[in-house]
DNA sequence: ATAATAGTGTCTATCAGACAATATCAC
DNA sequence: GTGATATTGTCTGATAGACACTATTAT
């Protein structure tokens, strides 16, 4: 793979004209999912203050800085300047899928790597009114469009919003990543992501965002089976002992243990 | 979602300068799988006749025209390019990551949308030497590097390959993408797309792309019960009736019946 | 006849889901 | 005690994998 630098390949890209070809924009953008107190899946969204689309809401996004960040950085930089939020210690950022056609934004040609990152409970406090902008957490729950089929739509503080709310194409990439995380849910270990606190909880908890998850009840006593056999009984998790939480009964309490499978 | 374009906007648009980001190149490549007459599963690699990387095999790619095509069109128009095949009728073409770290190119801040194509067998015949470059199909086998790690290499006509001669990044992206056929071919259709005939197969033919997938031989008896209770149980596929191909005794064969589940 | 392959049968261990029953604790 | 929640238990049908066995046909 690497390779030294002959004399040749140096001659040739000193003469290769960079701006051969005409580039298109490259944003990286950010789906960002967490859990509320009321143990509902929540997604942040921001209002846009600009054209095009302007008061229309929309996942955060921003330009690649060219030259000195990868698009994975990029979209790392674009959680932590909405959110405040670091995308290392224990934050699931991870590619959604990327979109290009030529008139997705009026503006030039946009192609935009999307992201979905998973946000542990109680961390994020949007902060709202940035002059320009308005970000805020939106509850995502299940309903019917006016033809009847299976649709979702958003339930803020003060305000519901629509599909039709929404800027560009982000309400496919919503969906797509909401579908996806339901589909992954089995495999991975994405719901451990949206714990409160991953070296401390309870399968309650867990139970609860699955089911955020998959806008669906689950029988406890079958997904504490599941988490024994699956977690408990292959060391993704250790025992704690129990412990009572406050007002509540004692319960068993988990540490989830990070593994390095890849998926 | 549509919206009209009232007078403020257009005024927005008309003074917006699209200069004001520099922006990196993009790219879409294509990890191109097939079957061959062995029933292994073959990669298509291009010998570069330019810097940077010259006389190293990559995957095909080619820039975006930006304004004129989207990223999956680009992607479909690479692969028609390289191969003739057209990305419609039933080639199986999807997107696999996308990379974009600022020196993975020499050249200039590229960021590459990767896909990978799974391309019936016997479809496939590279036009060799098309004057600065080289096409040719390479079985991908198994094997242990110098560490005694497991890892790949790739097996031409008349020349072997290691992942020393691979340029760029694109050992990596391989890598990938072998763990994503390999993780997706139990929920997936993707076998499918790699039988010489969608319409005329027997199970046998699927189960050696089964098996040329894994790397590892599957068991006849269980493999045709799954594809009775998974496939032929649940109308995904047509029974044809009993046929003789030449040479061999004579066999059930099926029709495969495309679905439009996402996934 | 023989060898190869198509196809059937069987056994076991595991698993998902439904649901009953018991145990523990806050109030 | 009462009610809510944690935890254990039981049953059924589906599933994966190992492997023995029979049926058919090219040679």
């Amino acid at each position: 793979m690497d390779q030294e630098q002959t004399a040749a390949e140096k001659a040739f890209l000193d003469q290769y004209d960079v701006s051969k070809y005409e580039r298109p924009s490259v944003t990286a953008d950010v789906i960002i999912f967490t859990m509320d107190d009321d143990n509902e899946l929540n997604i942040l969204l921001i209002k846009r203050g600009n054209h095009p689309y302007k008061d229309y809401w929309a996942i955060p996004g921003g330009f690649l800085e060219t030259g000195r960040e990868s698009i994975d950085e990029a979209a790392a930089r674009e959680l932590y300047e909405e959110t405040g939020i670091k995308a290392d210690d224990g934050i699931d950022l991870r590619q959604l899928i990327t979109v290009g056609t030529p008139d997705r934004d009026p503006r030039t040609h946009v192609v935009s790597v999307v992201y979905t990152a998973l946000v542990p409970k109680g961390l994020l406090q949007p902060k709202a009114g940035d002059d320009a902008k308005e970000a805020k957490l939106f509850k995502i729950r299940k309903g019917y469009d006016e033809n009847g089929d299976l649709s979702i739509y958003f339930v803020g503080d003060k305000c519901s919003l629509t599909m039709k709310n929404i800027a560009f194409d982000h309400e496919d990439l919503i969906v797509t990543a909401l579908k996806r995380l339901r589909g992954r849910l089995n495999y991975t270990d994405d719901a451990f992501s949206l714990l409160q606190d991953k070296d401390r909880f309870d399968i309650l908890e867990l139970l609860r965002i699955h089911e955020a998850i998959l806008f669906q009840k689950l029988d406890k006593p079958n997904f504490r089976r599941m988490f024994m056999r699956d977690y408990l009984g292959k060391h993704r998790v250790k025992e704690l002992g129990q412990y009572a939480q406050e007002g509540k009964r004692k319960t068993t309490l988990y540490k989830y243990l990070p593994s390095n499978r890849d998926i």
